[in-house]
DNA sequence: ATGCCATTGAAACAATGA
């Protein structure tokens, strides 16, 4: 089974490098950030047309998250990430698909630092971990990922000395992503590549891209039920590439069921 | 050091992103 994440940076304005990802890699599951539209303009006749059904939690010019499945429609089970009815942001939304809970999420980037941004992320930071918890607690098999909007760890930046004053890199954001970890979740790309500079987002300008002068933004996080499974995690650069693309590119993991002791 | 690029929505610019 493979599932993918990626942060498509408006899904009507880049529906043709979405549909033609989805065609390339094949993922069984997607989970869409920022998709910059309303609930009544997601693009579902298109998405449905490429075999994929979808839930969605849509909002006007910002934010907005999708999960799509090959062949079946996920089930919904959450709009919004609770701990704040006054949240007026699509940040979360939540869905089973194969007997596994998928969160997508599209965590606040907090700039500029300091400021009521910065603090909105760190409070929606707390919601998550809180939120988080209680998944561990219930046992559920489940996937937390999207755009965190965090670079865990140094070799996670093309230049960390750059970063440091960054609401990306704050030591703040860095611990409470190292907390919500140390619940119990397993970072994929970096349980299976340890040490190596992996990048999932680059910049539009100065040939960022080109020169892999870039942040590892967009995570996996899986609860201790679905760890074992995990058979590889890659960034897909090969979209990054595409003219009129997004800045992040897709990041993808492939689980095996059939593993030894998988019970789901 | 820096939104230097890019999108959305409204109104030929402002807000946002990381």
């Amino acid at each position: 089974m493979k599932i993918a994440t990626y942060n498509v940076n408006g899904i009507n304005g880049r529906l043709e490098i979405l549909l033609r990802w989805l065609k390339e890699d094949a993922p069984d599951v997607v989970c869409l950030q920022e998709l910059k539209t309303d609930d009544a303009r997601f693009p579902r006749k298109e998405i449905e047309r490429a075999g994929y059904g979808a839930i969605w939690h849509g909002q006007r010019s910002w934010n907005g998250v999708a999960i799509l499945a090959k062949g079946k429609t996920p089930i919904l089970t959450r709009r919004g990430l609770p701990g704040d009815p006054d949240d007026t942001h699509s940040r979360y939304v939540e869905a089973a698909v194969d007997g596994i809970l998928i969160g997508c999420l599209y965590l606040p980037n907090g700039n500029p630092f300091p400021g009521a941004k910065f603090d909105y992320k760190l409070r929606w930071f707390r919601r998550l971990q809180e939120y988080a918890a209680e998944l561990l607690e219930l046992d559920v098999p489940s996937i937390l990922a999207g755009d965190f909007n965090v670079m865990p760890t140094e070799i996670d930046v093309y230049k960390p000395e750059r970063w440091l004053d960054d609401a990306l890199f704050r030591p703040e954001v860095r611990k409470a992503y190292a907390h919500l970890v140390a619940q119990g979740w397993t970072d994929a790309v970096r349980h299976l590549h340890p040490g190596e500079h992996i990048y999932t987002f680059w910049k539009y300008w100065r040939n960022s891209f080109e020169r892999d002068a870039g942040l590892r933004i967009d995570h996996f996080l899986l609860s201790p039920a679905v760890a074992p499974l995990l058979r590889s995690a890659t960034v897909r650069r090969k979209p990054r590439s595409w003219a009129h693309t997004s800045d992040h590119a897709p990041v993808m993991i492939e689980l095996d069921f059939s593993a030894a002791g998988a019970d789901l």
